[in-house]
DNA sequence: TTGAAAGCGCTACCAC
DNA sequence: GTGGTAGCGCTTTCAA
């Protein structure tokens, strides 16, 4: 009976039940009027009423109860991932949310940090999402069907090779990479070399960029080298070492900041650039314009960040309007001084 | 009565009542089986039963209704924020969800673009996190005192001033300004400026850092002057000309990237670095070492990101046993060529 | 114009 | 060992 002054026992959250009996309505009218519900009138007096409970209890709805009971939620999951330096991909990044927010969306980024592909599925599909945004590789057919079973709408993975039962497939990195390609050749280089992040999870854009380069180049009988490369200095001496042994004279960088990592190793061996070995980046990195010399590179266009929350959003509403694999990417070189 | 094969209305989300059904068990045993609860004996055959059928039809628990029954969540909060480029953040941050992740808690990023501080507290609320942990500087004594009536435990902030209200305060990035000054003074430069980048969002960071030199400069007479810079070559070139006009004779750059930005307009304005102007950055960015010369920095020590994974553990489980203000960051200098 | 009540999916108490 | 069932907070018919 008596209380115990030791542990203050919270009060407890406040609910539309709390709201009610400070307003002296039912909790209905409470949902009433804090929705705006369209299809009831209630009178100005009793709006006051309850805003005013609502406001001096601090009563916020219950985001669980309210999709609990609606058998639905807006929530567009995107699963964390590490979005490459740079302000395009942030820019990007930043439209497509606020996007979806203006679409009337809550878009919650879910960390899967130590799962495995199938595992992170369940977890996300946990959260009953109505629509999944993946930008990381590691979702499967299974992922997926586990995904669209627990309700989710569209799954959309950016990646260069579609996923089995994903609803559309977007972003070709391929795209990066034939640019490039297409820029050195137009230069006159012959014998091209691609540098590969040996960081894991990069392969996932390095990959189908490599592959790019491999497409616009078939035919011109020019030879394509792949150069994995670590993100040490040393690593990039061996780097610049093998270019000149390889006799390349040009190399293609996953992106701007690999392509300064082993612009410098060339130059630290004496290396001219671009006379002996034309160096490209991509990404458009700021970085680029600061070195000398000003790195050539590709920059992806990313008006698309609104233009991808448009198509979760037409995926959600209508399915099966969207083919199931959609080119969502454009890429333009910006030639500067490296090639 | 008969098909409409047009919309095939797809079936609905299995709940655990239809795994019941399909394994001929009660809800309750089903809810007993899938959470091995340990306060009930369940018959091997029966378990696999339940597990089975959980199998065959995909059956994913749903979160809301699991946290709505519980009363409470295990989800914590992690507005977004643009997390500043490099792998330094890039590691806390993993640290940091990884090991909440293995405390057992759902770590959510979450979205607030285009919203004002309180507005973004309350959708927060919405979601009952158990822990919110701020990095971005908006959270007020309201948002957090709307953040605690919602259930929440432990409102974290990372920042340099306290907010009201909120249980912990940790990581001041004076530190770092400390270091950049206590390195500048002790090799013999006397003038000091401190760029301060011009994008919005950063100032969280960067008015810390300068505080920092300040503090650290205070009592030897050595002036300091802000240095406002926008990330264009332009911006660079008047700020280049402009410490020649101060004096100075050492920079120190909010963080790395600025600090290139910076090197290089004096150097294409044929000004010696280090020898007339000093330039130090801040975060050891990877480019850092790739600049000739050599770029001295400071290195946030980041075996916190587990550190601060446990204090927001505690700070949920104990609330009163921890201090209101905590530090939590450690910093070093890293010299090189360019002081 | 407002209220009563059902029920979303789940877990935990109590019976059998 | 297993099943029945109440109730978490919310919205939404249906009645009044």
């Amino acid at each position: 009976m008596s209380q115990l002054p030791q542990q203050p026992a919270e009060p407890p959250v406040p609910t539309s039940a709390d709201v009610a009996r400070l307003a002296g309505v039912s909790r209905a009218t409470v949902s009433y009027v804090l929705n705006d519900t369209a299809a009831v009138r209630i009178s100005d007096a009793t709006r006051r009423r309850v805003r005013q409970a609502a406001d001096d209890l601090g009563y916020v709805p219950h985001a669980a109860a309210r999709s609990l009971r609606a058998g639905h939620t807006r929530t567009v999951l995107l699963p964390t991932v590490h979005i490459p330096a740079g302000p395009l991909y942030r820019r990007f990044h930043d439209e497509f949310q606020w996007t979806l927010r203006e679409l009337g969306y809550t878009v919650v980024q879910y960390g899967s940090a130590g799962m495995d592909g199938d595992e992170a599925a369940r977890a996300w599909a946990e959260l009953r999402p109505v629509a999944v945004v993946s930008l990381s590789g590691t979702l499967t057919a299974r992922g997926v069907a586990v995904l669209k079973r627990a309700g989710a709408k569209a799954v959309i993975t950016l990646g260069s090779r579609p996923v089995p039962g994903a609803h559309t497939v977007v972003m070709d990195q391929r795209e990066v990479g034939r640019r490039a390609a297409a820029h050195l050749l137009e230069r006159g280089y012959r014998r091209i070399g691609v540098v590969l992040p040996g960081e894991p999870g990069l392969d996932l854009l390095s990959g189908p960029r490599l592959d790019g380069v491999r497409e616009t180049v078939a035919g011109t009988g020019t030879p394509v080298v792949p150069l994995p490369l670590d993100p040490s200095e040393e690593a990039a001496a061996r780097t610049a070492a093998r270019c000149r042994r390889e006799r390349l004279d040009a190399v293609f960088a996953y992106n701007d900041e690999y392509a300064m990592l082993l612009m410098r190793a060339l130059q630290d061996a004496g290396t001219a650039v671009p006379g002996e070995v034309a160096v490209m980046g991509a990404d458009d990195l700021f970085l680029g314009r600061l070195l000398r010399p000003r790195l050539s590179t590709v920059r992806i266009d990313m008006e698309t960040g609104q233009r991808l929350a448009e198509l979760v959003d037409r995926a959600v509403r209508e399915p099966r309007s969207l083919p199931e694999r959609q080119d969502l990417m454009a890429a333009r070189t910006v030639p500067r001084d490296s090639t």
